[in-house]
DNA sequence: GAATTTTCCGGAAAAGTTTCGGACAGAACT
DNA sequence: AGTTCTGTCCGAAACTTTTCCGGAAAATTC
């Protein structure tokens, strides 16, 4: 005959492999006790090579059932957004969503890469900003495909990415702040390390430029995208001797901080200071005043983060291996025309 | 012999006693077309009345692998906290956690139902307002142990709810309010029809009491838990003509619409007017200035519901129906003394 | 050194899934 | 009407994986 067509792994094929019965390698596979070492490592490298993936009884087949969304942490203020839109999507596909959260420690991903194929999860969609080579390697080995969603923007990587246009939105922000008259705007940064944060930075430049304003440098604040680093640069924004009259931050956390530093000092948003942020978190909306934010459409990229690594189940060509959905300004009550002298 | 230990259903057992082949009944299990209607409809009844569960490939037993969270929409603003408990326990326990929302169509339910079933969940924790008692039963038909997580409190069922002490955290924000020198303290209740809007107005009033005052009418407004109904009461305080020093909201939201209410007035936190919240979301530490407020552990709660859960699953027994968590007074910057006249 | 326990693995049985083909009904050509 | 064709529905058999149980070898104890 030709060539047999390309036929699964089975367990009683690595087992023939590795020279014991089909029963030890199911032991290996679901973690049990009674396993020499030695043979349990020599099976697992066997798994491991072949890219066994786990098959109801049957013959082949089978249809999509889970998908594992995880985060680095759980603590990414975007992750109930990011959460609504793969549920949502998963949900109208038929499948399940399971969120996990690997925290720093490696002990950490081996564990839920043990978990994630001992229940067979068919796709992972990663939230991070540091996907390490190795886990996608590992997952490569596994056979399940990976999508990673980032709103903080990644480097190049054999991965789909899904992010936003973060140049975009810095130039929309900045440019709304010029529409109302201001011309000294305070940036407060985000982690220099990280593509969003310069995309930002340089809409924030481009906007000053196409108003015809020169970018000074001390009124470019470094951050880390988090509420005590918002804190400290509007601190020493507002201790400029030429106060700006409106500041832009590249995140709503550190938005969220200015407002405070400026509330210390005795100084009333947008009276005299107009703010503006980044990401549109649930927050914004209530904080007081309303936060004048670029909106990040973290549910439409969970949505299109399941669709996409549905795709690459079901082994369809996906079209861009990055794709960037628009941001958006939400205008709310941070911001008005500057005081007059 | 004795009588057989309860063995677990089939899937000859159901195909026996529907005159059908095991083959037809895993088609109907797994939803393949080629089963006439009539036929499957039988096999389903039969199915359900009989509680199948999916079992991997060979004898019973097999260990815990999936639980299953579900909200009632993902948008209550504690998801985060309770997702990330959950994901913590279970992942420490070795399971998975599957995230769902079910939407208020009742398809939405039906279809989550058949999911669960679908990958053999084993437990469920529900994070709701409103358990429907028809839900509950098909839970049991499927013989799935299901826990309530309940921050806003829930009518007596017959299932293992987890909540927090509500009256005794009104009681302690109202008291840190008196203890500061506030003589007049405004407050703004929940939905009436919670158990724990009761129990924390109650909490209120038992402060009040305390410190020798009285309970006045107009000081008590009516809200329903969310930033738009804190920011109408807020204002009505404010309009008060003997205004209230201070403001006790019964969640943090509420209390930031009180904040942005305030604001509008042209009143400061906590110099003219003090605030504490009810709750402890995130945005709470980040609000301006940072919400003094009652904190529900929302963490420990999850986790709590996946150690409750799994006892369940394991045939164990449960301690008690009905667990409450202790809640606590979180000072932050938004309360002070009153200010002198 | 013998006895006992522990470790490790294979055979057998059980459970569930798919593939393939057969029975049957209705529709469509002569 | 008889024949053929086609599609639906379901069972037998094949196949994969899992757990149970028992036995041989190694390790430990007396």
């Amino acid at each position: 005959m030709a060539d047999t067509p390309p036929r699964a792994v089975t367990i009683s094929a690595i087992a023939a492999e590795a020279g014991v019965s089909a029963p030890t390698v199911s032991r290996v596979l679901n973690g049990r006790a009674d396993v020499a070492p030695a043979t349990r490592e020599r099976i697992e490298t066997l798994l491991r090579s072949h890219g066994y993936r786990r098959r109801g009884g049957g013959q082949p087949g089978g249809r999509i059932g889970l998908l594992d969304l995880v985060f680095n942490d759980l603590d990414s203020p975007w992750a109930v957004e990011i959460i609504r839109g793969v549920e949502d999507a998963a949900h109208a596909e038929g499948t399940g969503t399971v969120v996990s959260a690997i925290h720093r420690r490696a002990s950490s991903t081996r564990q839920w890469l043990d978990n994630l194929r001992s229940r067979a999860s068919d796709g992972a969609i990663l939230v991070t900003t540091d996907l390490d080579s190795a886990l996608h390697s590992e997952l490569e080995e596994l056979h399940v495909p990976a999508v990673v969603v980032d709103p903080a923007g990644v480097p190049d990587l054999a991965v789909p990415t899904i992010g936003s246009t973060n140049w975009a939105g810095g130039l929309s922000a900045t440019e709304h702040l010029t529409g109302l008259g201001h011309r000294r705007i305070g940036f407060v940064a985000g982690r220099p390390e990280l593509w969003c944060s310069r995309a930002r930075l340089d809409g924030y430049r481009a906007g000053l430029e196409t108003a015809g304003l020169t970018v000074s440098d001390e009124l470019v604040v470094q951050g880390v995208f988090d509420y005590e680093s918002g804190f400290r640069a509007g601190r020493r924004l507002a201790a400029l001797a030429e106060r700006p009259t409106a500041v832009f931050a590249a995140s709503d956390q550190m938005a969220l901080g200015v407002y405070e530093a400026l509330r210390r000092e005795g100084l009333r948003v947008p009276a005299d200071v107009s703010v503006v942020g980044f990401d549109d978190l649930p927050e914004a909306r209530w904080s007081s005043p309303p936060l004048t934010t670029v909106r990040q459409p973290m549910a439409d990229m969970g949505r299109l983060a399941v669709r996409t690594v549905l795709r690459l189940v079901r082994g369809e060509q996906i079209e861009s291996p990055r794709v960037e959905l628009a941001t958006e300004l939400v205008v709310r009550d941070s911001t008005a025309p500057p005081a007059q002298h």
